[in-house]
DNA sequence: CTATGTGAAGGCCTTCACAGCG
DNA sequence: CGCTGTGAAGGCCTTCACATAG
């Protein structure tokens, strides 16, 4: 319960809730920590130091109670109660595969839009939801109450679709699009670069 | 040209070359490493010593000659004249999303097969290419000459799959499924935790 | 006596600052 | 004189090691 966490630590709070969640389905009712951070590919001390960022979850001589720390990580990810209402804007494969993938519904994620602006799928349905048309998008935000924005255009138009999204009042935006969108700094932004990643890949083979 | 290149640089590298390709195609001759840091979203002094893990590529009181640059880097990277022939194991949305991701095929990583176990999408085609029966795994991996291998199965078979894929001799794995796959420490891994993403934007939403 | 919580040490990566090249 | 290339400094994150709690 001290000072700024670190980007890394966020990452690995989610893999050890997604890990804790496999042992309370076992049935364990403790875990160390040095069992914790081999569950995810990191160490006891790791572990330990991550989760003291936040409190005193353990007991000494004993581990972590599964449940209780599962439940507490989620609430410190933000996906233990509340739902957060997402949009995904980009109707191509990307996208439509993105509202049918059920990892994010089983965590607190509903996909509440999807938009395009091809008047050839305006109106098509995408795993139950209606492809809406883009020019609406300042109404479907507001009055869907779009908090979080997934954008999966093709990469000439992902800066005009992120200012949109800001404008209309999205707080938080995952971009597929390999491009370096400029937000205020108040906006969160991740990007998830398929393109970058294999040539992560391409480098390490090269280089081994 | 000297040590262990960091992570990170290799991560900056794709997009110092993208960016490059950008520059190129609006006639540029020379760019400052300030200015492609900018174009990345980091700074001169980054891309400076970034490139100093390789060669020498700038010219003092110029800058660096952005199409001689843009090909030493798609070298480095692997992705320059050689072509990556890539499977993808899992022909469900995100999978066939991928199969038909043009990011990938303008760079340089075709993919040469598409495979599950679902007898009734076997034989179907996606984007192109048939559906084959992951019982041919092994021979199509061989026969192809398959080096890198995208996994997008549910979660429960990622892990027999990888053992597959690397039985097969594939070197290179990119996945999808949100499991910590364990592989021998030569294979190359790179994980692409959809959920985990969700949840860096959802934490940061809340402590802010 | 076991396993947590945490200052301190260590290591890696980024930023600084400037010598030197063109 | 401008901008690169690079040792040195700084900062952030991980690992160590042990005092402490149960």
């Amino acid at each position: 319960m001290k000072k700024k966490v670190p980007q890394a630590t966020v990452h690995r709070l989610s893999l050890y809730a997604r890990y804790l969640g496999e042992l309370e389905a076992q049935g364990e009712d403790y875990v160390s920590s040095e069992r914790l951070g081999e569950g995810v590919g990191t160490n006891g001390a790791q572990v330990r130091k991550d989760l003291s960022f936040f409190d005193r979850f353990g007991i000494p001589g004993r581990g972590y109670p599964v449940s209780f720390l599962r439940k507490r990580l989620a609430n410190i990810l933000g996906v233990g109660d509340r739902v957060w209402r997402v949009a995904v804007v980009g109707a191509g494969r990307l996208g439509a595969a993105l509202v049918g993938y059920s990892v994010f519904e089983k965590q607190s994620f509903h996909f509440v839009a999807i938009l395009d602006n091809d008047p050839g799928k305006i109106g098509t349905r995408v795993n139950g939801l209606e492809v809406g048309d883009i020019r609406d998008l300042r109404g479907i935000v507001s009055s869907q109450n779009v908090e979080v924005a997934v954008i999966t255009v093709p990469v000439h138009s992902a800066q005009q679709v992120a200012d949109m999204l800001v404008e209309a009042g999205v707080r938080a935006l995952l971009n597929f699009a390999p491009a370096k969108l400029d937000v205020s700094p108040h906006i969160v932004l991740r990007n998830v670069d398929l393109a970058v990643e294999l040539e992560g890949l391409s480098f390490h083979l090269i280089n081994s």
